[in-house]
Formats: C-alpha cells, structure tokens, sequence
DNA sequence: AATGAATGAGTCTTCATTCAT
DNA sequence: CATGAATGAAGACTCATTCAT
C-alpha cells in the first residue's frame, strides 16, 4: 500500500511541480515582454517543459494568463494579510515599532516578486481584460487598506495618533512608505534592503509627523533649530 | 498671432499635421496595447493615414516608438514646469496656495493624457528599452524633483515650512496629493476633477501637518479634541 | 451456445473488442471529419481506448483508415450479398415481392451504417487513395451488379419482364429505387422506414412499367383514365 | 475620361480576377482535400496569388469555404435553369428531343465542374456545417425539382406521356439519366461525352416505357420477340 | 493497457515591411 | 500619398507519433 502511494501520489506530484513551475516561468515572462510580447514556447522553455505541457494544462494563452494573474494575486494577498498581521498593536516605541512594520510591508508585499509583477501586469493589462483583476481588486486593495485602516484606527482610540479619516491615514501611510521607491518602481528595478530601511523610516517620521498625539515628533530629525 | 494661431490649434496642415495626428494616434495605440502589440495598420487607421504614411514619416515601428516616447516626454516636461512655475512663492494663505498648486499639479501633469501614457510606456516597456526613457529619466524626475525642493527649500527658509531635507518633503508632498489617485491610475482610469481637487486637499492638508512652522495644523480637520 | 454467444453479441472481451471499437469508432469519425480532419486522440475517446491503444493496434493513421475501409466494406458486401439471395426467384406476386426486395435492399444495405459511411468515404477519399477502395470495387459494385443482372435474366427467362440488357436493367433499379431518397443521403440524413419503403414501392412500380412482360402494370396507381 | 476610366475600372477588375481566381483555386483544393486537409499556402500558390491577398480578399478558411459554395451554387443553379428552358416543348420526336436534353443536362449540369464539386462538397461538409447549404437545397434541387416537373406535368396535358405524380416523374427522369454514371462520379471521374450520351439514351428510353402514353415504346430495343 | 509528457512538423493567422500603381 | 499586393518571419495552436511510467 504504501508502496503504492508514491506511485499514486507522484503523478499530482510531478503534476503540480509542472504547473507550477509553468505559472511561475509564465508569469516572468507575461511581465518582462507583456501580454502581447510574451512566447508560449519561451515560457514552455523557461518552465523546463514543453510547449504540449504548457497547452494540456492551461488550454491557451489567455487561460494561462488568468492563471497567472490569479495566482500572483492569491499569493500576494496572503502575504499581505500575513504582514498586516504584525501590525504593532501596543507598541512601546511607535515609532520603532511602525517603522519595522513599514519595512516588513514594503519588503514583503511591495517589493517583492508578486507585489511588482501585480502591479506591473495590473498595469500594462487591467484595460485589456476588464474582470480579469476583478478578483485581486476585491480581495486586494479593497480589504487591504481597511484592515489597515482599522489599525489605526485602534492606535487612535489607543490615544496614539490624532486622525478623523482612518482610510485617508491608510493610504497616506502607504503613500509615505513607498514615497522614496517610486522612481526604482517605475523603472522595474528592486530597492535594495537599505534602501527598504531608509524608505520606511522617512515615511513613518512624516506620517507621524503628521499624525502621532503629542509632540511625537521624531527626536532623530527636523528638529528645528 | 491669427496666422500662428490657425497652425498651433487647428490640425495643422500637410506634413506636420499628419505627422503629429500619427504620433498622438501611435501613443494610444501603444499605449493601450503595449509595443509587441500596437498594430501599425491600426495605429495609421487611428490616424486617418495610410500605412505608407506611416513608415514614409517614421521608419520603422521601433522608431516610431521612440519619437512616441520623444514626443511624450517633451510635452510632459514642459508641462511640468509650467506647472512648477505656478508654485506660490509668498503665500498669504499657504495651505490654500499650496492646495491649488497641487490641483494644478496633479491636474495639468499627472492625470493628463502625456503623464498616464508615460508612466504606463514607462512600466510597460521601460526594462526592454534601456536608453530610450534616459533622456525622460534625466529631463522629467531628476530636474521636476530637484526644481520641487528648491521651492520648498524657499518656504522653509521664509519660515513657513519645517524641514532638513526638500528633496525628501518633495518626494512625499507627490506621495500625499497622489496618495488617493493610486488604485484608478494602476486600472487605467482618470479621476474627476473633483476627486483631483480632494485628493489634493487631503495631501496638502497631511504634508502641512508634518511640516508646517507653527500651530500649521488645518483648521478645518482632524483638530485633536 | 450460450459462450459463443456473449462472444458475439455482447461487446467481445479483451483484444478483438476493443479493436472493434477502435474501428468502428474511427469509421464515424472520418466519416464525420474526414481522413485530414479526424483526430486519434478523438478517435480513441470515442472508442473508449487510450491513444496508445489505437496505436499498438494499428500502427498509424493511414493503417487505421484502410483498417476501416476494410472492415466497411467486407461487412457491407457480406449485407449485400446476403440480401440478394433474397431476390424473388418464382414470384407469386412479382411487383410485391420485388418492392419487398427493393425494401430490403434499401434498408440494409444502402441505408445503413456500412453503406452510408462507404459511399461517404469513398466519395471524399477514393481520388487519394488509389488502390485503397480497390477492393471495394472489384468485391462491391462490380460482382453486386452482376449478381442482381442475373436475377433479373432469370426473370427474363421466366417472362415475368422483358428486357435486352440484364446489366442496364440492374443499373436501373437500383436508380429507381434510390431516386426518392439521394437528396436525403447527399445531406447525410437517414431516410426512415416509411420513406425507404415508399421510395422502394414507387422505384419498383416504374421499374415494373417499364419491363414488365404484360398488362403489368401496377394497379393501384397512375392508371390513365 | 475614357483614359482614367481604364484606370478607375483597373483595380476592380484586377480585383475580381484575383477574387475569382481565388475562389477557382479554392473550390478545386477543397474539393481534392477536404475542408481540413485544404492548405492555404496551396490554395494561394495554385490561384497565382500571395496567401496574404487570400486573407485579404475572405478573411479565413471558413469565409473562403463559404463564398467557394456560394459561388459553386450559384453558377450551378444558373447552369441548371438555363438548361431547363431547353426542355423540349412540343416535340415532334419525343424521345429524341428529351434525350438531347437529357444530354445536355448530364453534360452541363451534372458532369460538369460546378455539380461536381457541390455534390462532393455538400456531401463531404454538409454534415459540418448545417445552414452552409441551406441556399444551395432552396434554390438548387427544391426549385430545380419543381421546373422540371412543371415540364413533365406540360408533357402529360399535351397526352404524350401518363403520370400521375410529375414531381415523382422528374426524380425517376434525374435518376435514370444518371443510372450508368453513379460509378463514375463516386469515385470522381468524369465521363466522356459518348458515355453521356449512352447513359441520357438508357435512362430516356426506359422513363419513356414507363410512362408514354402510346405504343411510345422504343422501336430500337426491348421490342418483345 | 493507460496516462502524461515530449518531440517535431504543420497549419492558420497576423504582422512588419516593401513595391507598384 | 493611398491602395492592393507580395514577402518573410513569427507565433498560436493542433496533431501524429513516441516514450516512460
């Protein structure tokens, strides 16, 4: 029986280790030359598989761009919500604390293989193929910036930060943290983990700046002189 | 001023009318399609020419690409500074200076057909074509960011603003007026005037609260009870 | 009894049964699609076999096709040939008892699966494959009609119908009875019993008209007034 | 204005010459092939013209398959009325005139390229692709059926020949004129004129021993001894 | 014997590009 | 400059056929 089970449990296995690999090649490639752009048979060699694999999994090419597409949105959301998470919820050190948080967010979920290669296809694509990314916007953006939004709104109610738009301080937040990666981002580069770390901190202090209760500006900077 | 006028806003005529209907007609083409798949047949259709017309003007499809680029990057820069050269220098009612500016901004440069057409080339393309968005990387961020910190630098010399470095307090003053813009630029679409003014208002009023002089919080919100 | 039995009537076991139906689903399938149209994978589907199957019993296309054919047209000859010795030898009733034939005729041998799929066949693939249908011919038409040629000598013979050429006669008949329903065949429909039985009856009545030795003709109908 | 109109009608008729070669070539590869096994780049090459101009003039195989059986039916059914307004009106021989008739209707309907090509298209695809022929069996043998019974109706008034159903008369007439060429046509010959000839002569001196209204029996033949 | 994968050829279709009119 | 045609190269997709398991 046992015996049996690797000979049972090996197809899906071999299986699941093709498509995946067929996803991920697809998905580098979708990225790299666009939809239009992209060769089947050079995502089937970058796979390690051939061109019939790709088709007897996927159907066409349309169907393995879905694929793609919902793939990287399921993996993103899961690690979205996973760093969301570790949002600091009676933080000692806010500062310290947010801005750990902010580098893990932009590590993690921003820079990162999924988060760029979402964006990027959202981007180059999301007009072509109304519906297509109608999942990741649900489940995306939509969930994402309330989950955070409902942080700060408990580190408001914690008497932390000062706001009366827990949404609004959401996407300010993100805007601020990812204020110094656009240009890297729009280039298809990866900040290195410095520059992660610098990103993140410039980002908090101004948020907090902004946002913290009391003098809670940061001891470190713009202190005026 | 009547004879230019004809010729600068009418369709000019012959040569440089076709040409230019052909490079607006190339951009949206390319722009909604990506580079590998822009047709040129359409792409002349759009711009009521023949093919011929086409190649006989620009070569080849690269080529075309590139003036579209050329072309779109000249008349974002310049829009650009005109923008810049709006920025208020001895505000009387800065938050409100400030705010109108940012609409100006975000208005005139960043969601205007030039700015969304070259951030989507720009993402789309930008890792296949090393060297042709180096002149845009080199006229439109570098300068635009720098000429951006130099009014702020001003500001915070005049006393108004609070801040150790421009170049960072510009880099978040675009992340906080575009912070709310995010999601319908990454699906392709433009806000309304109306949602450009809030968005506006909202970073305005978040970047004033980090770097304001004084008090400098907006009187109208989120003063803590 | 009973073992031959299950051997012949329910599917056959193992090896003969499935090329069985192997063969017969190809024949409805290049029947369907033709030779250059039918797929084997859709072949073996039908059939109930994997692809390899097919091969291992057939080599390749081009084998299973003549594997086809072959099979047509032994069990069709074998119908026909079978039905000719149901030819009215010293008829009671010869209009009767010739349209009962004519019936039989069109129904088992024209009308059903192996005559269908035959002429269709032969039709679209007889001009590529010179040779392949040889056999159907020097086996079908050429000793079919020479046989039924004879029956009808015979009958000559006997003075039941006048006629100088028993081949031309033969030819004839078979038109005769097969003029109500060409346009069905040429659609690929399947004519019902009632419509074979018609067509039969108003072949062999003008048959009858024709050669019949006397007053002959039929009584029930077209009597001239 | 008679020099430019060489000039204006150039195109079109350049234009139609390709079109019509296309569809020629079309029809002959088709009919060889099959609609699967049908090659563009064959068709093309064998139409004397590029494969693009093929795209260009019917979009894809599907459209060019169709137009071939529009144009098939439509010469066809041309050829077959044109025909049948030689029908023999008031004879003075009658079996002379029809066979001369049957003759041409063999010869230029049913020998020829168009009937040819329609059977064996209609009875190769027609299956395939419900509605394609729906044209052709409207205006083709249903209309086709009726002229040629009204004819016989006319000959039955004028008392020359006795029948009771005309529509049952043309398909017996159709039948037996083409009794001694079905062999020929099933496996896509063409026969020679004399054949035609003999074949029209069989098939009108057995209609008319069935059903001329007198002595109307051929002296030539089948006289009873 | 069945299944999944691979190979290689082939076919439809599109497209950039050029030429002639 | 527009049009229609031609060329040549891809590229998507299918399929016959073979191998390994």
């Amino acid at each position: 029986m046992k015996a049996t089970a690797s000979a049972d449990t090996l197809p899906p296995r071999g299986h699941n280790a093709k498509r995946t690999s067929i996803v991920e090649a697809a998905a580098a490639v979708f990225c790299r030359e666009g939809f239009a752009g992209a060769n089947i048979d050079l995502i089937a060699a970058e796979a390690g598989v051939s061109r019939q694999t790709v088709y007897n999994h996927h159907g066409d090419k349309e169907k393995l761009f879905a694929a793609v597409v919902r793939d990287l949105t399921e993996r993103s959301n899961a690690g979205v919500f996973a760093t969301l998470g570790t949002f600091p919820d009676r933080p000692a050190d806010l500062e310290a604390e947010l801005t750990a948080f902010a580098v893990r967010l932009n590590r993690n979920c921003i820079c990162n293989r999924e988060g760029k290669f979402l964006r990027k296809l959202i981007q180059a694509e999301g007009e072509r193929c109304p519906g297509l990314f109608a999942d990741w916007r649900e489940q995306g953006p939509g969930r994402t910036l309330s989950a955070l939004a409902a942080r700060f709104a408990r580190l408001a109610h914690a008497g932390l930060v000062t706001l009366d738009d827990p949404d609004l301080a959401a996407r300010q937040f993100l805007a601020l943290i990812g204020a110094d990666l656009q240009l890297v981002f729009l280039l298809g580069g990866t900040p290195s983990e410095d520059e992660v770390v610098r990103a993140s901190a410039n980002g908090v202090r101004s948020f907090l700046r902004a946002f913290a209760r009391r003098p809670a500006r940061s001891d470190r900077a713009a202190v005026p002189s």
